[in-house]
This record gives C-alpha cells, structure tokens and sequence, in this order.
RNA sequence: GGGCGCUUAGCUCAGUUGGUUCAGAGCACCUCGUUUACACCGAGGGGGUCGGGGGUUCGAAUCCCUCAGCGCCCACCA
C-alpha cells in the first residue's frame, strides 16, 4: 500500500463528517447516561463564518467530543439568531437594490420578503460549521423565530406582564436615526469624539444682559425651555427669576436654579433641553417645563425647527452656528473632547429622545444571578476575573428597554382597544386578547378586527435569553423529557463582549422560568485580533478567510493553530503561522503512522530488551501525561492540554519511542511489540480526537478495519492507570545519558556513526535503561567500573554520576582540561552560594526543615562532584 | 470620574499556597546533519534576573507600597 508522504486533508474531511452524519454519531437522545449538554451560541442567521466563530466553536467542540469520550450522552445543540436590527438592515438593503423601499411595504408584504431572504441566505454559518468538523445535533437545529421558539418568547412576556414585571414607560430612550430604532443601555457604545464647546449668549429678558451658555449641541436650542444656574453661584445672583429669549427665536424660557448644575464646568450655566437629554429631561419634570421636541424620527428638524425644518441635525448644526455667529450670539467655539453615544449595529450616533416603550424590570430577576455567581458559585465564570464586570453590573442594573421598533421579530403581544394609552390588554393571541378585552370593557360585542396589536417587536435577546430553555421547549412544554434530561447544561462557550446582552441575561431567565441555573461552567473566549493586535474588522480587511484558512491548511490544522495559543479570556493574536504549525503537527502524527506501517513484523521473534524498555516507559509516561491532560481540561485549560498531547506524541512518542523500537535497516519487528506499538498509537489518537478529529478518524481506520461501532468518535477516552515512578525516573536519567552522548560527539567531532564504549565508574545498571543507551547512542560497550584513565578520552557528569568514553584523538587531552576547568569552576561558585546560605544562623532557625535539609544535600553532592572533577583533571 | 486586570526570553504566553527539579514552554533564531516516517524533519545550542523604585522576610517573579506604560468594564457633567 503506497501511503502519501504527506497528509491531505481533503481526501478525509467530507468523508468522515459524512460518516459521522450517516451514523448519528452527533444525535442525542434522552437515555441512562449522563448528559454533556452545550448549547451553541447562535450565530446571526445571515452571518458569515469568521475567526471568533472559529475560535468559539472549535472549543466547543473540543469539549463536547471529549465529553462524548468519556461515556456521556454529549448532546450539543446548534441554531442561528434571528439578529433582528442586523437582519432587518440587510433586508431593507437587499430591497433598496431592487428599487424597493421598505416604507412602501406593509408589514406582512416585507416579513414575506425578509424569510425568502433568511430561507435563502440564512443559514449558511451552519454549513460553515461543518466544514469546521462540529459535532452538533443538526436533528436539534433551532432558529429563534421559528414558531415554537416565538410561541415560548410571547409566554414569557405574558407571564411576565402578568406579573407585574414588564411595564410600559414614557421614557428617554436611546434612538438610533438610521435603523428608526430604539436600543437598550448596552446597545450603545460610548466612543471618544473631538467636538466643539460652543458659547452662546442669551439676551435677558427685560434687560440689556446677557447669560451665556456653553452646549456641545447647539441645534437643540430650538428645543431649550429653560436655562439652569446653580442655586449657590454667587456669579448668577442676578439672574433669579428673570428670562431670556432663545435666540434665533422669539420664545421666551424662565431662568431656574438646580445644584445639579456644576459651577465649574463651562459657564456655569446650563440650556435645558427636556426632549433631547436625559438629565434635562428630570429638570423638566422636576419644574414642569414644557417638552419641546425638535427632531424627526430620521433625526431630520421637525417643524418646531422652524426655518431649519427638514435638515440633518448635523447640517442643522453648522447653520445655526453660522446664523448664531451672523447675529452675535456666538461666543465663542472651543474644542472639546467627549463621549457621545453610538449604535452598537449601525455605528451613528445616538439620539436621546423620548418615547413610549416596554420595559422589563430587572432588580429582582437579578438577585438570583447575583447570589448564584458571586456567592454560591453554582455558576463559574472563566477565567474569574470576569465575576467583576459581571458584579459591577449586576448590581446597577437598569431596567431593560425590550422594544424595538423594527418588524424582523416578535411583535409585543399587547392589544389596544381604545384611544387612551392605557386601553390594552396582553394575551399570547389575538382570540385571548379579544376574551381579556371583553372582560374588562364588558363589551361582549367587540371582534377581533377592532383589536390593535402593538407595531413593535422585541428586542432579539428577549428571544436569546431564553436559549438554553427553549431549545429544549421548556416553556411552552415544562417538564418534558428533553429539557429533564438536558437542563441545566455543562457549558457555555462565549466572547466576553456579550456577557451583559446574553450571559447574564440567561442567568436571570434561568433562574426565574426553570428555577435552576442555564449552566455551570462559562468560559469566556478572548477576542481573536490580528498579530500586530488589532482587532479583527472588515474594515480593516485584517482578517482571513476562515474557509479560505480550512481549505488551505485543513480543518485540523486550522482547530490546532487556534488552540495553540488561547487560554480563556485571553485574546488571540492570530498569526496564519499558527496554522501552519498545526500543518506540521497532523504531518508529523501521519508519517508516525507511515513509518510503523511499513514495519515487516516477526509473528515469531521475541521483543529485544530495548523494546521491552521503551514499552514498559511509555505506558507509565502516557497514563503520566494523560492525568496532566485531563486536571488541564478540567480546568478549561484548553491549550494547554493540546500542548501536552503535542510533546507527548511528537517528542515522547515520536522522537524517543518510535526512535528506541524501529527496527534496524532491513530487519523485523516482533509481533507482541507491534501490537503494543499500535496500542500506544490508538491511545494517542484519542487524545487527539477532540483537537483533530479527521486525521485522527482516518488514521484510526488505516490502523486496522473498524466496524461502524468502533469509529474514534464513539470510542473511549483513555482511563489513567498507575505510573510507575522508578521507571520514569530511569528513563529520564537514561534521556540525559544519552543526550550527553550526543554532546560529546558534538563536542569532538566524532561522527554519530561511530560506535563508542562507554565507562560508568559507579553505581549500577538499574540506574537507566542500558539498551536503550546502547541503541540510541550507539554504544557498542557498556563498562562498570574505572575508567581507563591511560587512554585519550573524556569524561561527562550526568547529575552526580560520572562517565568516561575513550577516542582515538590525541588532542583530546586539551578539550577535556578547559572543560574540567569550566565545570570545576561553576560548581565552586554553586558550593559557596549554597554554604553562605547555610551559614546564616536565621536561615538554619526559621527555614522549614526539609529545605535546610535540601541544602545540606547540595552541599553534600556538590562536593562529591568537586572531588571528581578535580582527581580527573589530576588524571589526566 | 469609578472599578478591574495586565507588564516574565525576539514573539505569544505558563509559573497553583513565597523555598528542591524556579527562571519555564511553544514558535522564532544559531550550529551541525542527504540515518530508507517526516527538511512540514532530526540532533545540539544561545537568549530573560521576571516594567522602574522602595519595603516585609532567613529567602520574592510570587506578599505590601509607589511610579510608569498598556488594556477592559461601568458612569448623564452640558
């Protein structure tokens, strides 16, 4: 069989995926075992893969087909989100370029075309997933506005209403102008701007003064209804109860006094905008100021705009500058940095701006995912340092804003009846509505048509709250078999940036709708940015293809490259480097696999003394490693259980196993060492199965013909068993021996050809593994016992031991005194470090006794090293 | 403005309660090697005193203080 002398991905990935897939390998049903259950977070239905997915899923992944491994019913469950303002943005997009205008549609006309899109081009990141080698339950695929899972969203809002924990408020909202939306607090991002401070003066009133105000915003003066000085600022005595004209304007606004207002910031005196700001929205209320608002939905002036009707509020904002500076009420311009609000989706700035929206209150839905957190930690945040932003807003959590005013998503089950704001009722149809409506107006001749449903949807995380609960129905349908068995789940694998929006959000839903936490262990992923640091963007243009990255290193490779360097919440510095490593690495574990496949074997022959040492060390070094490995894992230290499954099977198993039991040119191998050969090679691709699961599935079967019950990705993770510590221990000694070895050769030129002899002066053969020194270092003899001192040669020292190995090269006598020296030298040094720290009396009186003991001990072989450094140099 | 975290080899990072093997790993680098698994390889090697300063201690990368730099989260100062 003639086997590639490279692996080639492409030939394996399709084929065992589909493998996998014909066999139901990745399906899950309620049984005896134990469940692992993940629930994916999902991705945006018209997303496109990229390296935070990958990042994300092959974690995920990782986990649940080692989970798979160890005996449990692993069941992890994909699904896409319906990203309502994102979609809907691509939707309307996707319309402007057929000519179509999303205001010429009727709802039902544009949610038509928004599922034809989503049928169309939703979905794709699943597929993507697949080519990742994710070993979802795609039988168990979710999407958040299927209608079960919109079924489950309405029931928890009417259960809510009813009690009394969603309200609906005449609030100050955050507006985003472009998507005509409101958002929550955390949909908005605070970014630095350098703007202007502009100084505008307002003419009194009555008088011939002026009070000047210093704003950021100068075009909401339209909407000004007060100017506000502090009570206790001796500088604007005066003022008290006068008014000014707004200028540009002919109205009139009184002059009232608040602390709020900072004396040393600007002016000192604030323009108070009740429509347009939010602090200035409480001084409103506070002093019943009328409400003057200024802006359109688009954030266009309206007509209190007056001449400025229909403008941009930017362009708005230039022109009245320049009609301010026309009419001298500019002061002056000073620039001036600050923080002004951004959508998080659509990137323009926020308009503040009042409107009526649904609220859900917070504070106690909190509680329980605060105690469970932060004091009993039924859930654990990974790594921890993230309790603390999780604290920080948990405890001044403000009530969540869960309308939007977009159409892509369920639209609030609230029913109005009449004129008045209050004439509502919330059922989960419009036939409860109508019965709820009839109760409470006791007009029994109302019909459906007479009923108004709400024009808003929710906020998608009101859907995605609920995840880890409806994807099993467990709202619709508590206490079925799947969310028994399923719920609560092991882990949630996620980026951090959304801890707030949904990670803390399950929690509370958890809580409140199951009573029981979503899951035990979050493990929060750092940002994947590009090897300079920068984030990775389209913009930018910094970030690969992902299935660009697959195709050209494999999924494997590309898995590795992730994991080689991603320890939890740490972010990823992504270098295509990585890849590459991992490349090497499914290359090296294939030509392992070439190499032991090419061995002719002896059904006869007898295992060499050799093998027999190199089979009895590696089962006790494996079951070493495989414990590391496993207290890794359990402590989600994903890359570092890679990196010890990757010098286990290259350097261990590879450079010194498979170099100890190859047979010599031309000859054979023994039937019972091959098979512990192969053993040793299955038990690595176990370990290796969650990391790279194709090549390891290939290999797997190359080994030997499966059946479909004996595929790797059902088989068993390997259950430690006893190390031997001696055994290690002289295998270690035998390692060092032999590198030395090399050195000496290195050292003298002497070819790694050659035979040598090799003298050990004490101690005995139990110390090491003779035969194996004998073959990897080729050495012909092994003497116990003086070295020949007569003979040109030189000596090494391997920890406290001592050895010898004559050559042929007169010059050696040279080489050998300048190393002696060296050594002598180093160890003098390190014998009196060591004896002035024994010498200090406190360090003898306070130092645990076994350190001191440590010490003595150094000394103690310190010197035993001095003397035979110094009887060999006398020797020589 | 408040809170949190980080600063260890050229790069990315480990270093659990201060004390054997505590100064480590991977990559990169240098030297040597056409040994019939692999040059996507093998063998060997160099490199940091742990951001600066101060302190506690017999002993500190590890604890405390301070300074500097970086990052994150939260917050309405116009």
């Amino acid at each position: 069989m003639e086997i590639p002398s490279k692996f080639n991905p492409h030939l394996v990935e399709s084929k065992w995926y589909e493998y996998w897939i014909k066999n139901k390998y990745f399906n899950s049903k309620p049984d005896k075992r134990e469940p692992y259950t993940i629930v994916i977070p999902p991705p945006n239905v018209t997303g496109v893969l990229h390296m935070g997915h990958m990042l994300n899923n092959t974690l995920q992944d990782i986990i649940i087909r080692r989970a798979r491994m160890k005996g449990y019913n692993a069941c992890w469950v994909p699904g896409t989100d319906h990203a309502s303002i994102a979609t809907e943005a691509k939707v309307v997009e996707f319309l402007k370029e057929k000519g179509i205008e999303k205001s010429s549609l009727s709802r039902e006309e544009f949610l038509k075309y928004a599922w034809e899109w989503t049928n169309e081009y939703g979905g794709i990141i699943l597929e993507q997933l697949k080519k990742l080698g994710c070993s979802c339950d795609w039988e168990r695929t979710k999407f958040t506005l299927d209608k079960e899972m919109s079924e489950s969203v309405i029931k928890v809002f009417v259960d809510l209403y009813e009690k009394g924990k969603i309200y609906r408020g005449y609030r100050m909202i955050n507006w985003d102008p472009l998507a005509q939306t409101t958002l929550s607090d955390e949909e908005v991002i605070y970014q630095e701007i350098s703007g202007n401070l502009y100084h505008i003066a307002y003419q009194l009133v009555g008088s011939k003064g002026k009070v000047v105000i210093a704003t950021t915003r100068p075009e909401t003066l339209l909407g000004d209804t007060a100017i506000c000085i502090n009570p206790k600022d001796v500088r604007y005595k005066h003022l008290k109860g006068k008014h000014v004209f707004v200028p540009l304007s002919k109205r009139k606004i009184p002059i009232i006094q608040d602390d709020y207002v900072a004396m040393d910031f600007g002016t000192g005196c604030l323009k108070v905008t009740p429509a347009h700001d939010a602090n200035d929205k409480i001084l409103g209320e506070k002093y019943n100021l009328d409400i003057i608002d200024i802006f359109n939905s688009d954030a266009t002036l309206n007509k209190n705009g007056q001449k400025y009707e229909g403008l941009d509020r930017f362009v708005a904002r230039k022109n009245i500058v320049k009609d301010l500076e026309n009419e001298g009420h500019l002061v002056k311009i000073e620039s001036y940095v600050h923080k002004v609000g951004t959508s998080e989706r659509t990137k323009v700035i926020i308009e503040p701006r009042l409107s009526d929206q649904w609220f859900l209150k917070t504070k106690d839905l909190a509680k329980p995912a605060i105690k469970n957190v932060l004091e009993s930690e039924e859930i654990q945040l990974l790594p921890e340092k993230f309790k603390n932003t999780y604290r920080n807003w948990m405890e001044n959590i403000r009530d969540w804003n869960i309308s939007r005013q977009l159409l892509w998503g369920q639209r609030i089950p609230a029913y109005y009846y009449g004129e008045g704001k209050n004439d509502f009722v919330v059922a989960a149809s419009a036939k409860d509505a109508l019965e709820k409506v009839k109760k409470v107006t006791g007009n029994e001749n109302l019909t459906i048509n007479e009923l108004f449903q709400d024009e808003d949807v929710l906020d998608t995380w009101f859907s995605s709250w609920l995840w880890p609960i409806s994807v099993f129905d467990g709202i619709r349908n508590p206490n079925n078999d799947d969310i028994n068995y399923y719920y609560p789940t092991q882990d949630l694998v996620t980026g951090p940036d959304i801890l707030f929006f949904w990670v803390a959000r399950m929690i509370m839903s958890g809580y409140e709708f199951q009573k029981e936490r979503p899951f035990s262990k979050v493990y929060l992923t750092g940002l994947v940015r590009d090897k300079k640091g920068r984030k990775m963007s389209k913009q930018l243009g910094n970030s690969p293809n992902a299935l660009e990255l697959i195709s050209r290193y494999g999924a494997d490779a590309v898995r590795v490259g992730l994991m080689l360097s991603s320890a939890a919440g740490n972010d990823l510095l992504f270098d295509e480097n990585l890849c590459n490593q991992g490349k090497n690495f499914t290359n090296k574990v294939w030509n392992a696999f070439r190499l032991i496949n090419g061995w002719k074997i002896d059904e006869k022959g007898l295992a060499s003394k050799s093998n027999e040492e190199a089979i009895k060390w590696y089962d006790s070094h494996f079951n070493k490693i495989l414990k590391w490995v496993n207290d890794n894992f359990d402590k989600y230290r994903i890359s570092d259980s890679l990196m010890s499954i990757y010098k286990l099977i290259w350097e261990d198993f590879c450079s010194w196993f498979l170099e100890i039991v190859k047979p010599s040119y031309g000859s054979t191998i023994d039937r019972k060492s091959y098979n512990k050969i192969l053993f040793f090679f299955e038990n690595n691709l176990r370990l290796l199965h969650p990391f790279m699961p194709f090549l390891s599935e290939e290999l797997w079967h190359l080994i030997s013909k499966r059946n479909k019950e004996n595929s790797l990705t059902i088989s068993s993770w390997p259950k430690v068993k006893k190390v031997n510590k001696h055994i290690l221990e002289r295998f270690s000694l035998t390692k060092e021996i032999i590198a030395a070895i090399r050195n000496f050769r290195k050292e003298r030129k002497l070819s790694f050809k050659e035979k040598i002899d090799l003298y050990f002066t004490k101690g005995n053969s139990n110390l090491f593994f003779e035969a194996i020194i004998k073959k990897i270092g080729l050495v012909e003899k092994i003497i116990f016992g003086e070295a020949p001192i007569h003979q040109s040669g030189g000596s090494f020292r391997v920890e406290s031991y001592e050895f010898f190995i004559p050559t042929k090269f007169s010059n050696d006598k040279v080489l050998e005194k300048k190393k002696l020296e060296k050594e002598l030298k180093y160890v003098k040094g390190f014998l009196a470090s060591v004896e002035g720290k024994l010498s200090n009396k406190r360090f003898i009186l306070n130092a645990p006794k076994d350190v001191v003991a440590m010490e003595k001990k150094k000394v103690v072989d310190a010197k035993e090293k001095i003397n035979s450094i110094e009887k060999s140099l006398a020797d020589l």
